[in-house]
DNA sequence: ATTCTGACA
DNA sequence: TGTCAGAA
């Protein structure tokens, strides 16, 4: 069992991130008092609430997630549900890069029209 | 000293 | 999510 600095500290976040979540209904750590305590369950639960952060679910979508994981010992419903957002997720990054793959030809090439107008001037715009 | 809740120049 | 305030 852990303070919520030493959790905080163990996970890489800070103690308003693990009030922040629990808020969110997302973690619900046991009480001594008013002061929280933090199980194993809830650190684990924290790192799973983190990395579909990193990966660009919301909030509620992890929620649903956790939820899932609770009510479903063998976690089969669960894993369907994720493989659905997961495919979602893959599906919605696609459309972006897409998106971005667009608007970056057009700047290309409104570049390329303005280095020719400037005619081999020595001022090249960056590239990467 | 540490944590809690509520609020936001 | 940071940060500050006022209380416990």
């Amino acid at each position: 069992m852990l303070g919520i600095q030493e959790a905080a500290t163990l996970l890489g976040v800070t103690m308003r991130t693990l009030r922040f979540y629990e808020d969110k209904g997302l973690i619900a750590p046991q009480r001594a008092g008013t002061t929280r305590i933090y199980s194993k369950r809830e650190i684990g639960r924290m790192q799973l609430i983190l990395r579909g952060k990193r990966l660009g679910f919301s909030i509620r979508e992890i929620k649903e997630f956790l939820d899932l994981y609770d009510v479903d010992p063998e976690h089969l419903e669960q894993v369907r549900a994720l493989r659905a957002r997961i495919r979602e997720r893959i599906a919605d990054l696609r459309k972006q890069k897409l998106a971005i793959e667009q608007t970056l030809d057009e700047l290309l090439s409104i570049e390329r029209q303005a280095s020719a107008r400037l005619e081999g001037s020595p001022v090249r715009p960056v590239h990467d």
